[in-house]
DNA sequence: AATGAATGAGCGTTCATTCAT
DNA sequence: GATGAATGAACGCTCATTCAT
């Protein structure tokens, strides 16, 4: 049990509140009373709530683009790792009560200045994009057929976020086969 | 030009806000000054901010879903028009600067409470399932693949809202002929 | 059942309110919607809450007196007359809930400007005054008597009140017996 | 003359307050401007106006109830302590215009769920008992005559309060008198 | 490095009353 | 005689941020 920097206190704590409530919906204060950080200490780590968010956000795309990897890393060849994303997602989002993808989420609802909380989602994003169009590298449709896969990724999660259901998550694997063979 | 009632006047103002800046971004204060209505007399159409949001999301639904059927209402057959639905997907998210759908946008940063508008975003999806499995009468897969449309509709929406273009709009029109043929 | 007036359903659903909630407790919305009655007509009997609160206290003075009056009325004497007002303060109040006086709970957190209902209270007490001083008419010392007892009602009431409980009632009972003796 | 602190300042400014013009009449706002602190200032110490309140109550009873120690400190015994109390409540509400008690002006008209406020009360009445019973410690009849003087003392701080006069005070200790001898 | 106190601006909501018909 | 619509003012409270120590 390794003691936490407050500066990791306050990210898990933030992390936590703003995956599962909502960034809208958690303040300041709440953060630093779970995180049993003192207002002006959390301040000194972070300049700002938005901070807060990117540093929530740059951690969350290393654990979910880890968690991604590893869960489809016994796969014997690229396509059935492509398949196999889509039972990540079904256990993952299944895990979280379909509480959908943090970086959508969050940038559905967000002030109109905070440009660096848009960055990181797009960063996100752009890695997952990486992924799927490198796991498609023999392909010569790559680039149509990984965006076509995005696509279905990125409808699965919302959809089944909007229907509390894992149906849309079955739909997009169906979709994704048919696709691929 | 017809005189608008307060009521119009305040929904029409509130749905421009809540879609465009996002339900969280826009006061009650910002709405009564952009409409120019007092707050009592708000009070006195609406019981609160999620009544309004709810009267927002019936409005849209109906436009929304109007606008579909007359954009598609040219084509023949049924294939064509689901897949002119994609078209219009792009010509409207264009025309919005990749706004997004504005039920997906309230529903992932909403308080806790507020169920009454979960309940319109998920009204509205089902009437969107609705049209989609209708158009997809005559096929003997007519629930799976059209859940798979749906799933490539939503990923359309979102994606080309994070990414700020079209290519996600044009991808999920290309697997819907695939999946289609 | 006789049909009430829009005035009589006014001050029937005002008076349950206003000593069951309290004065400041109840909003004009709610006396109207209980009363089933329109906002301006309800303007059209009374100028202001505050003379609602008028009409609420003149109709109470009466109720009030009346069941004191009668509940007394089988006595043979004066003593036993005013010696059985105690028992009427306590079949009254636990009935109530020792929800106290009308009059009393009016005037201790009122709007500066009020002095009609000031006036309605003073009034009432007045009366109670007269009631009590009158039934003591032929002792030698009736004015002091008749303020002591006057003294012990006003505090059995105050003070049941607060402690939810007759034991204060009792109390005054015993005091008044030891001095009309 | 020592510099307050904005705690002091809040609960002295809302004291003055909600005594003089009653809780209903008294806002926050109100408060925060006789007092110059910013109202997040203020919610820094308090987390609500029942809050406030319940600190005003416990400082009231502090003062009362030494006031009242003090006054009849002077007594020979606890007879004449208990007849120069009937003194101490003339002087006092002489000086305050018959504004009555803050405790039971409190309770008269409070919104429902303020249940803490209405602990105070009862917590502060409770002592007010308790002290007046301590001082009748050697009657055989203690109990039943400390609750009948109980009674005297809040018929006569209501009573005097209706009437804007001191008849009622001079009432009560005359019965004291009367039930002591 | 760490902190509790303080802040201006804004939140969503309700008040008793008046107006136009 | 009756009404729904409209209102300005105030309500109690929370926001993300900064200051003084």
């Amino acid at each position: 049990m390794k003691k936490q920097s407050v500066k990791e206190r306050i990210v898990e704590t933030a992390s936590d509140l703003f995956y599962n409530n909502g960034y809208n919906q958690t303040g300041i204060n709440q953060i630093i009373a779970e995180a049993s950080v003192a207002k002006a200490s959390m301040y000194q780590h972070f300049r700002s709530k938005e901070d807060i968010a990117v540093a929530y956000l740059k951690q969350r795309h290393i654990n979910w683009m880890g968690s991604l990897t590893e869960f489809v890393s016994n796969e014997k060849n690229n396509n059935e790792k492509l398949i196999k994303s889509f039972d990540f997602l079904q256990t993952w989002l299944s895990g979280v009560n379909y509480r959908g993808c943090g970086f959508q989420n969050i940038i559905c609802d967000l002030p109109k200045e905070q440009q660096k909380i848009k960055d990181q989602v797009v960063l996100h994003k752009n890695d997952v994009k990486k992924l799927i169009h490198s796991l498609l590298e023999d392909k010569n449709n790559q680039e149509e057929l990984g965006n076509e896969l995005l696509v279905l990724i990125e409808g699965a999660i919302i959809l089944s976020q909007i229907q509390k259901s894992d149906w849309p998550i079955i739909a997009a694997k169906n979709a994704a086969i048919k696709l691929l063979s």
